[in-house]
DNA sequence: CGAGGAGCGA
DNA sequence: ACGTCGCTCCTCGA
């Protein structure tokens, strides 16, 4: 059998301004077993790719296992997925999105200008400094301004946000610093980064890694378009340069809540999939039962709530909560347990999912894609915690990403198949963005909100699965 | 050039 | 120790 070298599909995007390229590798098995560790990717160089091509079950199946070895094989599902998604990701990469770069050059001047100004403001309670150093912050809070120190790090006394939102209380010069700190990620990331990023044809080519994370989440880099600020003021104006092809429109859809929903559907929990199912707020359902059933539920109450929900997707403890929340261990416990009192089958679910985790060293998507998880045998508690939080996340989030990936490979498909001339652009986790004509608008819609809700169903459940469509003349605005 | 801190998103 | 998953920018020291 003939040997392939490496990347042997690998696509060549056109050039870029200076002369350089961007190469997507076309592999499908790169990763496919989990990540062990950190980046502990499994190689695929010695696979024997060509059986790939002639795209047999079997033939993929034997070209995993000479990778990953036979006891941690994928589910066939997944690797179909995965291999299906390839083609997809290739074609939105190619794409890109069209960018208004003139708009975001007049923003990054504003911001600068800002910037220097807040400088100016800053030097004179201080000086020198420099503003952008943690190690200088610390000598100026702890040291020279005598502040007790909030929280520590590796290296010393943290002075992040959380620390200077503390410190500002009392000194104005905190409050200055985190506005200097927002302007310049702004300046340094986005704007500057952005600029950078765009191509001679006026577009931004970001490059997918499909199986980025650990739990089957996609990531995006160069640039990373995946967090791109939805906040207010410049951080909105960043959003809005990101624009439609000429004479066309974006379309924004997004899974609503997708992982509480998730977990209701993974769990049976009985009283989360009726809060569903009844179309109610699900964080107002959980203000309800963490307070008073029938108290008026204020905005502060349902903010808990809404923490809470998440929390315990992420495997929160009272610690956690209390530092996210700011208040007492006691008071977040309470309602961590409140939350499991009253979704008693989250509860039931996660039990059990840790005890198949440690029977078999692995958890799985409800679509088979695995995490391998060796800690949740660890004898150390700190390392045990950590694998059992990793373990009751990666179904949740990891069942979202196969949701979405197997959404985008069916609408790739209806999009060729119907001859549209829209495209997919863009992935953000719960998130598909379509640059489309005008007039292919409610074709697009139906077809995009069908697909979209129709990956999670099954016949001994019916959980509502929610997408909200919208669609304007930038990504600012159709989200 | 890499580690660490920080901050942006889901 | 103390909520999951990422990527990029900056400083600082090898």
């Amino acid at each position: 059998m003939q040997r392939i070298e490496k990347n042997p599909f690998g696509y060549r995007h056109p050039p870029l301004t200076g002369g350089q390229f961007k190469y997507t590798d076309y592999s499908i098995i790169s990763g496919l077993s989990g990540k062990r560790g950190k980046k502990d990717w499994v190689s695929w160089a010695d696979a024997e790719l060509e059986l790939i091509l002639e795209d047999t079950p079997e033939n993929r199946v034997w070209a995993l296992s000479q990778v990953v070895g036979n006891n941690e094989i994928e589910s066939f599902y997944i690797l179909t997925l995965e291999s299906d998604l390839i083609g997809v990701l290739v074609r939105m990469e190619t794409v890109g999105v069209a960018f208004d770069r003139k708009k975001l050059e007049d923003i990054g001047q504003r911001i600068r200008t800002d910037i220097r100004k807040l400088e100016i403001e800053i030097y004179e309670l201080v000086w020198p400094i420099n503003i952008s150093s943690p190690k200088q912050l610390q000598t100026l809070f702890f040291e020279t301004l005598g502040i007790r120190p909030l929280k520590k790090n590796k290296t010393g006394y943290s002075v992040d946000v959380d620390v200077l939102e503390e410190i500002a209380k009392t000194h104005d010069i905190a409050r200055l610093i985190l506005e200097y700190r927002g302007l310049s990620k702004l300046s340094g990331t986005y704007v500057d980064g952005l600029m950078r990023a765009a191509w001679a044809d006026g577009r931004i080519h970001t490059t997918y890694d499909s199986l980025g994370a650990a739990t089957g989440r996609m990531s995006s880099n160069d640039p990373n378009l995946q967090n791109i600020p939805t906040g207010d003021g410049y951080a909105r104006e960043i959003k809005e340069c990101f624009i439609p092809s000429m004479d066309n429109i974006l379309l924004v859809a997004d899974y609503s809540q997708v992982e509480i929903r998730v977990l209701a559907f993974l769990s049976q929990d009985q009283s989360l999939i009726d809060a569903f199912q009844s179309g109610e707020d699900i964080h107002m359902r959980t203000a309800k039962f963490l307070f008073w059933e029938n108290q008026i539920i204020t905005s502060h109450m349902r903010r808990i709530a809404k923490t809470v929900n998440f929390g315990v997707i992420y495997g929160i403890t009272g610690f956690g909560l209390a530092k996210t929340l700011d208040c007492s261990v006691t008071e977040a416990q309470q309602y961590v347990d409140a939350f499991y009192t009253r979704y008693p089958g989250v509860r039931t679910y996660y039990d059990r999912l840790l005890a198949d985790a440690r029977t078999n060293g692995y958890v799985e998507t409800y679509f088979g894609r695995r995490r391998y998880i060796p800690g949740v045998g660890d004898a150390n508690k700190t390392m045990r915690s950590i694998a059992e939080r990793e373990a009751m996340n990666m179904p949740v989030q990891g069942t979202a990403a196969d949701m979405i990936k197997i959404a985008m490979v069916e609408l790739d498909r209806r999009i060729t198949s119907e001859w549209l001339q829209g495209k997919m652009i863009l992935q953000v986790h719960d998130e598909l963005v379509f640059d489309i004509p005008v007039d292919e608008k409610e074709i697009f819609e139906v077809m995009v909100w069908e697909v979209m809700e129709w990956v999670l169903h099954s016949s001994w459940v019916s959980l509502p699965i929610i997408v909200d469509i919208s669609t304007g003349d930038n990504w600012a605005e159709a989200k």
